[in-house]
DNA sequence: GAGTGGTCTAGACCACAAA
DNA sequence: TTGTGGTCTAGACCACTCC
């Protein structure tokens, strides 16, 4: 492999991490975009000078962080924001008589409150990697399962990483689609603070529940596949007859 | 390996995972105790007429549930229930300007309110696979960090899966040590349940709070090696000053 | 120095999918 | 039939720990 021979410097990686590191590249560069299928592992191997067990504990890695989707018989491919998976991977509301594992079955419905350009406040700034003041667009959404209201949130991304947003004449239901197709950005990861708090008057009005009501409130910022933040989105969720869960292990 | 040759029955494993199976059930039947060290790969892979590679996928399938712990050089361990790392498997409350893993750093101490025996309701029932009326412990506490109340704990366990706990005179702060220590049970994952709700009085009274003011509901449901639920546990946490903290990837 | 897990290799055979 | 990933094997060398 492409020669990093150092073994007692403190920033030693085994050889299958090197090969995922450089997959991730490709990745990233996209030379591999989602639903493409990656050159076979004997072929692999053969480019990167390493074995083929090699190269597949870095593939094996990569597919356990879902990076990856590999089918016995057909190959590996880039894995794609499509609803089901992100429903699965991202959304951790479910109906209160929905099964174990998390999914709803359904991707929430979106009812669009609007979007704007804003300057980010410190707490933005500081979630986002950005200066305080740097230009973000703000999107603010009401969720709905089943035609009811559950949550409300409000999404906030860079301007600088998705430019030409003020192009769009509709935001799709899921957002992660739109970052992937449209700016080549993957989101591989998330990050979630639960509290719980009051609804506001506008919770109230939005989700038609009472002043005051307990909310589940959602702080997520989600990152791509190089870790760098690129969205916070806060929730709030009415958790009368739904949950979020969560798997310890 | 103990021969299990159903190649084309639904019921067949790759061979790793009948080893893993093979080592879980050391560990159910308590051959190998927390703490103790395992046979070498080596030693296993003879013992079990399998290559060492198989051994080893088994072991770091385990490693990886937190079943294990493998120390170069010095051989493979059964992972034991201490502070440390329960606190971060189980225990996913921090402070707001603590990091981003959700380790608080510190266990929260206990103030016990009481234990007793009762019969299980149909919502205790159902959650620990047991008959309507079933005998139960009932254990209650607070916990605080850093000398301030943060949540209140109602714990309920079977009272078959725990004989002689009448016996027990005091309950320690960390109860999967003790439910490992005194009974054998390892607790190796459990499934999480999270609401916002509304303080009660009683729940006002041991938090020190509002009457009415939103917490955090958690309903966790704890399982042993085999998967068998082994304890109920309600909480319900102030989160003025924390946030249940939860990774998506 | 002996023994352990960690890494890496090379090659075999299988199940599966597609042509 | 061909090519893919999935499994399994056998053996080498390394880094680390303990004696």
């Amino acid at each position: 492999m492409a020669a990093q021979e150092n073994d007692t410097a403190i920033g030693f990686k085994p050889l299958y991490a090197q090969v995922k590191d450089q997959l991730i590249r490709r990745l990233v560069d996209r030379t591999w975009q989602p639903g493409m299928s990656l050159p076979s592992e004997q072929e692999l191997a053969r480019q990167l000078s390493v074995s083929q067990g090699t190269v597949r504990k870095a593939l094996d890695a990569m597919t356990a962080e879902n990076l990856l989707v590999r089918r016995q018989g057909r190959g590996t491919f880039v894995a794609e924001p499509e609803d089901s998976r992100i429903l699965f991977q991202f959304f951790r509301l479910a109906a209160d008589d929905a099964d174990a594992t998390g999914a709803t079955g359904a991707f929430p419905d979106s009812k669009l409150l609007g979007w704007a350009q804003d300057t980010a406040d410190k707490d933005q700034a500081d979630a986002l990697d950005l200066e305080v003041g740097a230009t973000v667009w703000l999107i603010e959404r009401v969720r709905l399962l089943l035609g009811k209201p559950v949550l409300t949130e409000t999404i906030t991304i860079p301007a600088d990483a998705f430019p030409g947003f003020e192009q769009l004449t509709e935001i799709p239901n899921n957002v992660y689609q739109l970052y992937s197709a449209r700016w080549g950005i993957t989101i591989a990861k998330a990050d979630e603070r639960l509290k719980a708090v009051a609804a506001t008057d506008e919770d109230a009005r939005h989700l038609k529940c009472e002043l005051g009501e307990p909310l589940l409130a959602v702080r997520r910022i989600a990152r791509d596949l190089e870790e760098k933040p690129v969205e916070l989105r806060l929730s709030r969720c009415l958790t009368r007859d739904m949950h979020y869960a969560a798997n310890l292990r």
